[in-house]
RNA sequence: CGGGGCGUAGCGUAGCCCGGUAUCGCGCCUGCUUUGGGAGCAGGAGGUCGCCGGUUCGAAUCCGGCCGCCCCGACCA
């Protein structure tokens, strides 16, 4: 009977305790569609936050929203020759439509490069019309073989930025701009480290000239791709003839750039936070941030509890020293018939970051009592300046968990690997992120991936890289052209 | 598509070998008592046993076919 409310561990079988957490969390359920899920009010709050704070900087830098259409002509997507090769396999091709075959088949778009710069093209006569900056926020369809809620499904939602340039270096710039955008992101809402760098060319996206991305590890030590950024070169401005007149009279190719994050990140969120209890949400991204438990016995005492938590929730709203847009976001679970014992396992299950419990005793020492979800840490908080102090409290909670990440991260890196039987053996094992110098060669890379199933995830920007450069190939033995992070990803 | 497993109430299951109209737990509904870490008692609702066919007086059970799902591999945000 017991054993029915725990979830399996993360110890026990990591797979099975994700899945667990999501279901049971009410984050998101399996549709009937194999592959394809619904995604649930708990799980689609986590995302409408996740949206707001990157719009938000997508604005800031700049960008703007439009909405390009689902349907892609089947001819669009093979106009680029390594963007056909990439996607051609997991595109979903509709063939008939209002009860007769279409004449040229429709693709359901896997990402919309072509039918963008298409219209581009049509928009950009001259260098005056340049930058476009551009965002969508816009579901796409990657027929999979192998689905898993969040990580990997038949449908996501995503947003895809699109955008074109007078110059290469332009375009570098916006792509690195991104870069640094989804990074802060990252770190500061979803409180979870990430790797940023270059992906080598085997993991570069279809069509691009360089693909950039922040990457993750999850709890089982295995990496997950959370966010890229593209610079396409001229690629797709030449496959779709989007030219644009130089001030000096000439004409010229656009230079684009492409980068998109998505419902995955909800995916990577509970492998970074969760624990044994279910999920553990960062209070800024958390659809509530505090949930309020009244205690009582008698009849009596449930009204007058209710009531005081009523009022504690309205003090907790109506503050607003963290800026009238952004008050607490606070529930208040007066449910009768369930013990509070039962609500606090729900609440966790749930990840929701503070608990306050307020009972008779509580209000005679003009106090309540706090619970964190992060460490389980408890104490009584004074009711005299009970919001900033709350306020405080979630600020402290948001920091903790991504410096507990990030320790988890590093105490599950490892550096000065000896040998490449070493490395198999770490691979092998438990796993880790390995940093190992790399010849640069796709032949060396495919070995390890064939032999081990890791493969390089980031060429690390400088500050990721170890104090001193590994001077040979882990592989090969060869002169290292670079510090590569190995790792089995997701 | 290759290898392995499984379809019985909302969920998890027993029954199948050895045919006789379905077991238990959780959840759900009603009532009373409870309520500071997963409440107790009493009563109650809920099932074309994945689908189609065959054998049989009789099929969840035996036989044949089909469908679906999960795990491992090839593909991947």
């Amino acid at each position: 009977m017991a054993d029915d409310k725990k979830l399996t561990t993360r110890a026990e079988d990591f797979s099975a305790w994700y899945n667990e957490v999501v279901l049971r969390a009410e984050l998101a359920d399996y549709s009937p569609v194999k592959g394809s899920m619904v995604i649930r009010p708990n799980g689609y709050g986590i995302w409408e936050r996740m949206q707001r704070a990157l719009d938000d900087m997508f604005k800031a830098t700049g960008h703007q929203n439009a909405y390009f259409p689902l349907f892609i002509p089947e001819s669009f997507l093979k106009k680029e020759a390594q963007h056909v090769e990439g996607f051609a396999p997991e595109c979903a091709v509709v063939t008939h439509g209002g009860g007769k075959e279409l004449e040229e088949p429709l693709i359901v778009r896997p990402t919309s490069e072509t039918i963008i710069y298409h219209m581009y093209a049509k928009w950009v006569q001259s260098y005056r019309d340049l930058p476009i900056l551009m965002n969508q926020w816009a579901n796409v369809v990657r027929w999979e073989m192998r689905t898993r809620l969040f990580l990997r499904t038949l449908e996501f939602l995503w947003q895809e930025g699109h955008t074109a340039h007078a110059t290469h270096d332009e375009a570098e710039a916006e792509a690195l701009t991104i870069l640094k955008v989804y990074r802060t992101f990252a770190e500061e809402w979803m409180a979870m480290p990430v790797l940023t760098g270059l992906k080598s060319d085997s993991e570069r996206f279809a069509g691009a000239l360089r693909t950039y991305c922040i990457e993750a590890m999850m709890q089982d030590r295995k990496a997950l791709q959370a966010g890229t950024s593209h610079n396409l070169g001229q690629n797709f401005a030449k496959a779709f003839d989007l030219k644009f007149q130089t001030e000096s009279g000439e004409m010229a190719h656009a230079w684009n750039t492409s980068w998109g994050v998505s419902t995955r990140l909800i995916g990577g969120l509970v492998m970074t936070h969760g624990d044994d209890n279910g999920l553990v949400v960062p209070p800024k991204l958390a659809p509530t941030e505090v949930v309020i438990v009244p205690i009582w016995k008698a009849d009596e005492e449930r009204v007058r509890m209710t009531e005081a938590a009523m009022q504690l929730k309205a003090e907790l709203v109506d503050w607003t020293g963290r800026g009238a847009t952004d008050r607490l976001r606070v529930h208040v679970d007066a449910r009768q018939g369930i013990k509070p014992g039962a609500k606090y396992y729900e609440w966790e299950l749930r990840g929701v970051p503070l608990r306050l419990e307020l009972g008779p005793k509580d209000l005679e020492k003009q106090s309540v009592f706090s619970a964190r979800r992060d460490t389980k840490a408890k104490a009584p908080i004074a009711r005299a300046g009970v919001a900033e102090s709350v306020a405080k409290l979630l600020e402290t909670i948001q920091h903790d968990m991504f410096a507990a990440a990030k320790a988890r991260r590093e105490a599950a890196s490892v550096r000065g690997v000896k040998s490449y039987d070493e490395f198999k053996e770490i691979m092998a094992g438990e796993g880790a992120f390995v940093y190992a110098g790399w010849n640069g060669d796709p032949a060396s890379e495919a070995k390890v991936k064939e032999e081990t199933k890791a493969t390089i995830r980031v060429i690390p920007d400088a500050e990721f890289r170890s104090p001193t450069a590994p001077s040979t190939c882990l592989v090969t033995g060869q002169p290292a052209k670079h510090e590569v992070v190995w790792a089995k990803a997701y």
